[in-house]
DNA sequence: CGCTTTCGCTACGGGTCGTAGCGTAATACC
DNA sequence: GGTATTACGCTACGACCCGTAGCGAAAGCG
């Protein structure tokens, strides 16, 4: 999602092949030179069109690079494999294989970083990463709660809030264990992992 | 802990001070300025030594925030409030109230996030702030055995993984709530995480 | 007093940034 | 088809920061 064309029906139209491309140049430059060494010039050269393109469509290196880790993400998907405990595993496994790749790593990081001091950018973050894949956590729990195997909510507030704790917990344990202890989260991991937070979940609140 | 000093017994000695005042002018521009607007030359000028002087005991930027930020994690203490719960969320609110400091928030991630392509650099970081905090999961974990709260683990090695699970669950747990999802750890949030975490922990392996 | 190391200062080439300006290309409207 | 409008590629530019070199002076040790 480059920045906006508000609304422009004359003129000439903007290349829609060169987003894909420019995307693609930056997890490209990503891999091979990380967050800090990646210059606005080399994706422009890489993506094959002048940096003043990518001036026109993105704000900045931060901007860019959310849009492209973004794209990463929309591969998870939530498994049925009969019992929450399993999904858990699968959807974790998933998210640590995507982690463990360096385009992810080097810029997601950076670019939460960045945010710390840009409400903007944060809430683009937001957006386009974490709300996004919250629908794993709903459609997981549903199909919990379905099976027996979760308590219901009293009610919305209390959902929500548990929503909330279980995706804090859930991403911020494999960044964790991946990016700071450095270890990877395979599947011996994610097994103790989940086991630890099923049964607190589980328990009587 | 700038860099090495091979046993210089002679010549000039170094101005001990400077090196806390350096690293309180990181900490301060890291404040105003944040990570990716901080430069050597801007501390140097604050804390008053010429920017040769900086270069001469940091190889760069990331190692001296490093030193600035790990310094912020010493005052972690593990509180005796009876028992097990209250212990933990005492560690976790401290932990909080840290991450909730402008000077943590914007340069842990930035080094974080430098040190995905940076073996040394990530060897720091375990070193003087992973490491170096995980005496309070060590301590919490065998006064809690010794109250009964928890179980005895089987085997070293198991005891090894117990500790590092827990590290990365609650460390990861609070950063993802504070600087991903923006929103405070709050006496409330921690008292839902730390039940989650506790019956899962508590719960027959 | 010599030796050694640190310190402050200046200066420098090299690189990136983000923008301005221009001519050209591609579309929509009339 | 002509015209207005927007996108594009290209070049050039001042501004900034990097990391280092070189110098003279300062502060210790024997």
């Amino acid at each position: 999602m480059p920045s906006r064309t508000p609304a422009s029906r004359t003129g000439r139209p903007r290349n829609a092949a060169a987003d894909a491309a420019i995307l693609a140049a930056t997890r490209q430059a990503l891999v091979e030179l990380g967050w800090s060494k990646l210059t606005l010039g080399d994706v422009a050269v890489r993506a094959g069109v002048a940096k003043t393109t990518l001036y026109r469509r993105w704000a900045g290196k931060n901007e860019l690079v959310v849009d492209a880790v973004a794209e990463l993400f929309d591969e998870l998907k939530l498994p049925d494999r009969g019992s929450l405990a399993a999904d858990i595993e699968g959807v974790v496994l998933q998210f640590a294989a995507i982690l463990a790749r360096p385009e992810a790593r080097s810029g997601l990081m950076a670019v939460v970083a960045e945010a710390t001091r840009d409400e903007a950018l944060r809430e683009r973050i937001r957006a386009s990463i974490v709300e996004r894949q919250k629908r794993l956590v709903l459609a997981g729990r549903a199909r919990a709660q379905e099976r027996g195997e979760l308590p219901a909510e009293r009610d919305a507030g209390e959902a929500a809030r548990a929503v909330d704790l279980i995706f804090d917990m859930v991403a911020g344990a494999v960044v964790h264990r991946t990016l700071v202890s450095a270890e990877p989260a395979d599947e011996e991991w994610v097994h103790g992992f989940t086991r630890v937070l099923l049964s607190g979940l589980a328990a009587p609140g």
